[in-house]
DNA sequence: TATATTATTGCAAATGATTTGCAATATGTC
DNA sequence: GACATATTGCAAATCATTTGCAATAATATA
């Protein structure tokens, strides 16, 4: 009997590198270009899906109708700073434990998860 | 010279009407199935657009590819608990001006609006 | 009140992101 | 290296949202 598992293949591992390249999260799209269309878009999309799904990108949306994913670094979790204008975004990570637990008190929730994203003029711009 | 302006229409009062019926954010889709198809898609999504743009709508995502739009009740802003399982939605308020003070400091962007959304199970589906 | 002027609507078709089906190919195991 | 299975790329489908445009509705003015 042949074991199943996960493969670590070509596509994979370049889209991996694309992801650990950019410091922001990205689009399928913004991979695929880097990536100068080496790898199709439909594996991309399959390989996101896959990466999220065993936890190591997490998914963000900025509201523009794309899914963006980012490699979660070290395991941190961190929210992001989105310019209005040109686009560009900053990370920021911040203790937000007091957050937290007062919604968790607030709500009978069972929190999961939270998303915090910021949206206004980058140093630039302004 | 005729004047010109924004016009209070039929389509929009239901749709203003619609969104009001509902306590939490709603897709396009939604609205229009509330409205029994009377109002066109494209009409809604029209509308939606003016209203967001007037600034009495607020829009949100919550990660599954369809904007969502809420009432701007008595001009509070809230975030939501998403259910993960169900799809139910429940408002909350809290005190954030820590929060964003901190933001403030931390970066040299001008912020003008963020968004919070937290993830979880809802009390029936734990 | 009728008419003129401009805003808004509904429909059909276009767009853009993401997903699905499937045969061809690459991987890892024995 | 041969085999079993996972993964890929391509084409086509799907879903949300947008656009063009001629028909219609709303409002100001005669």
């Amino acid at each position: 009997m042949t074991k199943i598992g996960i493969r670590y293949t070509k596509p994979r591992k370049l889209i991996f590198k694309a992801l650990n390249h950019f410091s922001k999260p990205v689009s399928a799209a913004e991979i695929n270009f880097y990536l100068k269309n080496k790898i199709d878009l439909t594996s991309i999309y399959r390989t996101l899906e896959l990466m999220k799904k065993i936890n190591i990108i997490e998914e963000t949306e900025f509201g523009d109708g794309k899914k963006r994913y980012e490699l979660m670094k070290n395991n941190k979790h961190h929210h992001h700073l989105v310019c209005e204008n040109c686009g560009d975004v900053e990370n920021i990570e911040m203790k937000e434990d007091n957050l937290l637990d007062k919604v968790k008190n607030k709500s009978s929730f069972l929190i999961k998860e939270h998303k915090l994203e910021f949206f206004g003029l980058c140093p630039n711009c302004q």
